[in-house]
DNA sequence: TTAACCAGTTTGTATTATAAACCAGAGCGG
DNA sequence: CCGCTCTGGTTTATAATACAAACTGGTTAA
C-alpha cells in the first residue's frame, strides 16, 4: 500500500551496485576466483577486496585461500545459502515495490 | 554480455533508496507537497530536504515555494522531464542487466 | 641483485546519508 | 504582552563507506 517507505528498507549490503554485481556474478557461477571476479565486475583489487570482506562478515559469501604449489595465493569465493536467499529476497522486494508503484501511477495517487 | 560491469554504472543519484522512493512517488503523483512527500517516504524533514536539493541540482525535480496567506511556507515539488526519463532509464537498465544475468545463470558461465 | 610482477590487503581520503540542532513565523494560554 | 508550542522547513555535524593509492610478501626474469 505504501511502497515508498519499503524502498528505504532494501538490504543496503546488496543494494550497493558493486556488491550487487559481485553477488549476481556469484549467484550465476556459485564459485569464482578473485581475479575472475575482478574481471567480471571491473572493480579494482582493493575495492573488490573490501566489498568481499563486508559480504563475508555478513555471511553472504565464504572466502577460502589456497596456495598453488604452496606458494602463490589463490582466493576462491563462493556464495552462501544465506547469500542466495538474501539476493533473491532483494529482487523480490524490489519487484513487489515496483509493482505497487505502477498501481499507484494508474490510480493517479 | 558482461552485465556486472554495467551495474556499477547505474545512476547513483536515482539508485539511492531514499531518492528512488522520492522519484517513484513523484513519478506517480507528478507533483507533491513537501509534507506529503515526507509522509509517503517516511524520511525525516532534514533528510528529505537534502535529498531534494540534490535532485534539484541534477535537474530531476523542480521545487517551488509558495506562501499561504503570505506567511506559511508551502513547498511543492514536481518531477521534471529529465527526471522522468532518468527514472525510466534506470529501471530499463536494471531490467536489461537482470535479464542478461538470468541468461548467465542458465548457461552456467 | 635488482627489477618487474602476481595476488591481494591496508591505509587514507573524499563523499554522503542521516539525524540533530536550528530558525522564522503563527497561534494559543494566561 | 510574554512565553510556549506548533508548522514547515534549512543548516550543521557526524558517522559510515565507496573508492583508489600505497603497501606487503613472495616469484620469476635479466
Amino acid at each position: 500500500m505504501m511502497p515508498f517507505k519499503e524502498m528505504t528498507r532494501l538490504d543496503k549490503l546488496i543494494h550497493e551496485p558493486a556488491r550487487l554485481a559481485i553477488m549476481s556474478a556469484l549467484d550465476a557461477c556459485t564459485m569464482a576466483e578473485f581475479l575472475f571476479l575482478q574481471e567480471l565486475t571491473g572493480l579494482t583489487k582493493g575495492n573488490l577486496s573490501s566489498h568481499l570482506s563486508k559480504l563475508e562478515k555478513a555471511g553472504y559469501v565464504a572466502i577460502s585461500k589456497q596456495f598453488v604449489r604452496k606458494k602463490i595465493p589463490h582466493t576462491t569465493i563462493r556464495i552462501s545459502h544465506e547469500g542466495k536467499t538474501a539476493l533473491h529476497n532483494y529482487w523480490e522486494q524490489l519487484d513487489r515495490i515496483r509493482e505497487v508503484t505502477k498501481q499507484w501511477q494508474k490510480k493517479g495517487i
